[in-house]
DNA sequence: CACCTAACGCACTAACTAGTTACTTACATA
DNA sequence: TATGTAAGTAACTAGTTAGTGCGTTAGGTG
């Protein structure tokens, strides 16, 4: 029996892992069509033909990254325990990890993009993520009602409006933060920047459902 | 001297058009790195020769197709005249310009999508690019400014961060359409969804800037 | 009408790129 | 310790792709 220290030469889980880690990191620096198979094979430290025998080609791999990178979101969002605070809170809660998920997870935002350019043809085929979304968009409506039992939110507020316009005004702000620093000469990438958005963000959505 | 109905066998400007209207849809369907150059000759009906002739490269012609872009959104933005309207009046007709002029100009969100994917790095080459965005900064700043001396508006919203939610809320629901339809399994590309999305984005921007 | 410039076209290339063929080797299990 | 299976490798291919060399031709000008 091998001890966990021991550097193993044959690990079919880690090889698979490294890919996917290297997919990620291509798809969302140069998208579908600029990532390099031959890159992720050599930034993983894997033999290109790997890829093929465990995932079957690029396409699938970019929809199993994918898939992956959905699962980590919802994955964080369940953790969020919202039902255990007041609803005001609860809801800058879920702007403020909304937005830090971004951030701290850069390559989300870029491999979304490139799926919605092929008009999300691989996420059409993926049999995982409809079972996902379930619980992520029952969480704002049952937000939202609950806001609405304590008399501190709005009830004419439509729950996928309200999630969408939480992503919206976070990942709009960050994917094009490059040509906006351009267009409003402004540095919109900096940590103050940053800040400075985030707190805009939470006031537009406390404007738009507090009472 | 030609006739001005005859058909032009040479015409350079007329060739440029149809070189760059082609490029405009094969940059914003396939992206950057997507698109080919042999496609887009093709579909001009232009020999490829020609765009390297006019253009340099696929790059330079990239960042032609996206001033271009820009120089069509800023015409537009100039001819609303919302000086010319109530303050309230003014900041609908801006939402709902914006809105509009996205789902008209379809390959506008994916240029801009396919530039922030490279960081920028055509656009900081752009000489033209901040001479056309002058105007347009001041535009909402000016508009602000007049709403609040009429006492409709917050005097604490900062303008570049509106300008940058207007956008947002319209830009991110369109161009993720496609995922967002199968996340939140509710069809958001339709004539009625779309109508709902301007109404509550309407809404969202009435109670972040109106007293 | 001759001339010259610029528009235009053909055919090519060198480098790349997704995917494959045919092989070797580690290791869990009997 | 023998062995079958799955992990891993190297070299290859067929098709693609951005970019070019060089020749042709239209048509405005002197």
């Amino acid at each position: 029996m091998p001890k966990i220290s021991d550097v193993r030469k044959r690990d079919a889980e880690a090889t698979k892992k490294r890919i996917l880690l290297s997919a990620k990191k291509a798809f969302a620096k140069k998208g579908l069509a600029g990532a390099r198979v031959d890159d992720i094979a050599e930034n993983a430290s894997a033999n290109k033909r790997m890829i093929y025998h465990y995932f079957g080609n690029k396409e699938a791999l970019f929809l199993k990254t994918l898939e992956d990178a959905y699962l980590d979101i919802r994955l964080a969002e369940q953790k969020l325990e919202l039902d255990e605070m007041p609803a005001k809170d609860a809801l800058d809660k879920l702007v403020c990890f909304t937005w830090n998920y971004y951030i701290e997870n850069p390559e989300f935002i870029n491999l979304v993009n490139s799926e919605n350019l092929h008009r999300a043809k691989h996420l059409k085929q993926s049999k995982i993520i409809n079972e996902i979304s379930q619980k992520f968009i029952s969480m704002v409506g049952k937000l939202l009602e609950r806001g609405v039992a304590e008399r501190v939110f709005r009830d004419d507020v439509d729950p996928i409006q309200l999630n969408i316009t939480i992503a919206a005004i976070g990942y709009y702000y960050l994917t094009n933060r490059h040509t906006g620093s351009i267009i409003y000469q402004r540095n919109l990438g900096s940590k103050e920047a940053y800040d400075e958005r985030l707190e805009f963000n939470l006031n537009t959505i406390r404007r738009l459902v507090h009472l």
